[in-house]
DNA sequence: CGCCTTTGACCGGCGC
DNA sequence: GCGCCGGTCAAAGGCG
């Protein structure tokens, strides 16, 4: 009856499989691809990131089950589970509950290679914002979690040329005081895109990804550092965390990514 | 009271 | 055309 909810419906290909560094250091990996392989199945191109973060990074925030989101600090539905063939574990499955029509979903697994690994991949519109944190939307109960902790995610940033980058910018200090909290959530979302498709899409991340991600964290320290550095960081910033964050970023990687639209 | 998690079923796509 | 698999929905229960 109410199939529909969301029409957008979703698109699986996740070639993330993957991107398990066996080797990844202890830093989160990211890698985007924008799919729209299936005639059928984009209606839009449809966004993916995917992220490997160790175990022990969340480990510390809460895990319970064998596929437990590290916690970001926007606010995810749970609405699925399913065993992954191949995979010993199994795939969760969480939409977006930061804002009504929020389009973002993602998809939190573990590595089969290495457990200690968990890929976390989120999928979205091309043209919809990504969740962005958001110091309001959490209130009553934001999840399990005793502390709010800054992300694991790390959302990336870069600056998205669509959505008007010049916001986005902004959106440090703007969606504070923007009353539209919607950019604020999907700030993340805008930034990783570019990052990702810039970077992680790149065959060579795919392949010397460890490499690529060594490399760009020595470029752009505060690429996938979402570790304890970033916590720290968040600690102190209070706010707007990933406003900072995305901000700072910004700095560093534009100049080593430069758009590729 | 409202939101989230859990679990089973259903649907659609893809491959054979 | 059939079967498999992944993804989503929806109802019930639980928790803060």
């Amino acid at each position: 009856m109410k199939r529909g909810l969301d029409m957008a419906r979703s698109y699986n290909d996740h070639e993330s499989s993957q991107e398990t560094g066996p080797e990844s250091p202890n830093s989160p990996t990211f890698n985007s691809v924008i799919s729209s392989h299936s005639p059928k199945r984009s209606r839009r191109s449809m966004e993916k990131r995917v992220v490997n973060v160790p175990m022990k990074e969340i480990e510390g925030s809460r895990h319970k089950g064998d596929t437990t989101p590290p916690s970001d600090s926007w606010a995810w539905r749970k609405y699925g589970q399913k065993p992954i063939k191949g995979s010993p574990y199994p795939r969760g499955y969480y939409r977006c509950s930061s804002t009504k029509g929020c389009p973002a979903r993602k998809q939190v697994e573990r590595s089969r290679d290495d457990p200690t690994m968990i890929i976390i991949t989120y999928t979205s519109e091309h043209n919809h914002p990504w969740p962005l944190s958001s110091s309001s939307r959490h209130g009553p109960k934001p999840k399990p979690e005793p502390k709010p902790e800054p992300e694991l995610e790390v959302p990336e940033e870069v600056e998205l040329e669509e959505a008007g980058n010049s916001k986005l910018m902004v959106m440090g200090r703007e969606i504070e005081t923007t009353p539209s909290c919607i950019v604020d959530e999907f700030a993340w979302f805008s930034e990783m895109e570019t990052t990702s498709s810039t970077i992680l899409e790149s065959p060579i991340f795919s392949s010397e990804k460890k490499t690529a991600v060594s490399a760009a964290a020595n470029d752009v320290g505060v690429f996938f550092p979402m570790g304890e550095e970033d916590e720290s960081l968040f600690a102190d910033l209070g706010e707007l965390p990933e406003s900072s964050v995305v901000f700072r970023h910004r700095s560093s990687v534009v100049g080593s990514q430069v758009e590729i639209f």
